[in-house]
DNA sequence: ACGAATATCTTACTGATGGTAAATAACTAC
DNA sequence: GTAGTTATTTACCATCAGTAAGATATTCGT
C-alpha cells in the first residue's frame, strides 16, 4: 500500500504517512497509529537532503520540515545541532571508508593502492560537498571536537592499516597515528580546494598527491645525495 | 600624558581614552577630540583578546566591548563577522609565515628545514589555538571561503618556494600548488589533533611528519623494491 | 561668530534561530 | 471509562548578527 516501504535500519517504523512530502500539517498530539512518525535514520536522511538544498548553514527547523515534522522531534531523536553533526560525520566517514575500500579493491602494488585511495577520497568528498562542510564547521563553536570527530573516524582505520604494514616491513609502527591524521588532513584540505575552484582532473591531482605521499619531497632527488 | 601612546599602524589615532579598560561608558555622540576612539588595528587586537577569552564562538558584541566600543563600530571599521575572520586569518597566516621563516633561518639541509617548518607550525598554531578555530569555523556558514582563505595565504608562499626548488632541480614545478595545499592541510589537522589531546612532544611529532613528507610512505622501503 | 554640514559615536530595534516548556491528542492498562 | 504514558505540535525565551535612528562634537562656509 505504502510506496515508501524501504526497510528502516533497526527500528519498528511503520510508515504511516509519507514523511517527505510535508503537505498536510499534523495537529498537536500523538499521531494516529501510536507509532513514531519518523525514526532517527529517516531524520538523518532528511537532514542530508536539507543540507544539500540549503548548504552547511541549514537551520534545524529546515531539517525538521524536510522530514515532515517539527523541531522538537529532531531534538528527541537525534539531539542538538552538534549531535546531528556527529551523526552525519559518522555516516560520511563510513562512506569514505567504504568507497576507498572498493576503489582499492584487489590492487596489490602499494603506490597504485595509494592513488586509488586518494582519488576515491577526492571524489567522495566532492559528491558530498555540503555535507562535508556542515560536518566540519556548519555546527559552529565547538568545532575542534567536530572536525576531529570526522577525522578520527577516517583516520583510525587508516592508522591500523599503516601500523600493520609498518610492522610487516619491520619498521617502527608508532608513526601510524600521526601519519594517519596527516593523510586525512591533507586529503581534506586538498579536496576542499579542489571542490571549490580547481578544474584539474581528479586523476591527475590524485597522481600528484600520491607522488608526494609515496616518495616524499625528496623522492625525486634520489640521484643527488641531499642538496 | 596618555600612557597608551604606542604608535598605531597607519593612522592618526590619538589615544584619547584608554580603550581597553571599558570602565567609563561613553554617551552617544562624537567623542571629544573628534578623532576615532579605536582604529582598525586596535579593534582586531581586541578581537583576538576576546577570542582568547571566549573561544571561537565569541559574539561581535563581546569583541566590541573588549575594544571599549559598541557593535556598530566593529561594522564600521572592519565589517561583518566574516570580514573580521578574514582580517584575522590574514594576521594568523602572516604570523605562521614569519615564525616559519625565522625557524628555518639559515639552515641549508632540506630535511632539516622541513623539520623546522613543521615544528614551527605546530607551535604557532598551538599558541593561537582559539584564533585558529575562529578563523577556520567560528564564522560559520560560508566556511569554505574562510578555511581556504587562511590556507591560501599560508600555501601560496610555500607554493612559490616549492616551485622554485623543483625548477632548480630540473623537475616539473606544476605540482607545487597542489603540494602546498597538501602540506598546509596536513599541518592544520595534525596541529588540531595535537593541540587537543596528544601529549607527544612537538619535537618528536615534527620529526615523524617530516619523515613522511620528506621520504614518503615508501621511503623506508628503499631497500626492498616495491612490495 | 553662528549655523549648517559632517563625523563619530550609542541606543534601540528587527529578524532569525537554537533550544525548551507547555499544551494537545492518541494509545494502553486496569 | 478513567489514569497514566507516549508522541506530537504550538508557543515561547534568549541570544545574536546586522541596521536604522538618534545624540553629541567638530569643522567649514559665510
Amino acid at each position: 500500500m505504502y510506496h515508501d516501504s524501504r526497510t528502516i535500519r533497526g527500528a519498528r517504523y511503520v510508515g504511516h504517512n509519507e514523511a517527505v512530502t510535508n503537505r498536510v500539517r499534523r495537529r498537536p498530539g500523538r499521531p494516529l497509529g501510536g507509532q513514531p512518525v519518523v525514526d532517527r535514520e529517516h531524520l538523518l536522511d532528511a537532514a542530508e537532503r536539507a543540507i544539500r538544498r540549503d548548504g552547511a548553514g541549514v537551520s534545524i527547523d529546515a531539517i525538521a520540515r524536510e522530514a515532515g515534522v517539527t523541531k522538537p522531534i529532531v531534538y528527541a531523536r537525534v539531539g542538538k545541532r552538534t549531535d546531528v553533526a556527529d551523526a552525519l560525520a559518522q555516516r560520511l566517514a563510513d562512506r569514505l571508508i567504504e568507497a576507498a575500500t572498493i576503489a582499492i579493491g584487489r590492487r596489490r602494488n602499494g603506490r597504485t593502492r595509494l592513488v586509488a585511495l586518494v582519488r576515491s577520497n577526492l571524489e567522495t568528498l566532492s559528491e558530498h560537498r555540503e555535507l562535508f562542510l556542515f560536518v566540519t564547521g556548519g555546527a559552529s563553536e565547538d568545532m575542534p571536537q567536530r572536525t576531529l570527530y570526522l577525522a578520527e573516524r577516517s583516520a583510525s582505520p587508516l592508522a591500523a592499516q599503516l601500523a600493520a604494514w609498518r610492522r610487516r616491513e619491520g619498521l617502527d609502527p608508532s608513526v601510524a597515528v600521526a601519519w594517519s591524521y596527516a593523510i586525512v588532513g591533507l586529503l581534506n584540505l586538498v579536496s576542499l580546494w579542489w571542490i571549490t575552484g580547481s578544474d584539474q582532473p581528479a586523476e591527475q591531482l590524485a597522481e600528484q598527491l600520491a607522488e608526494l605521499l609515496w616518495s616524499g619531497l625528496s623522492g625525486s632527488l634520489s640521484k643527488r645525495p641531499n642538496r
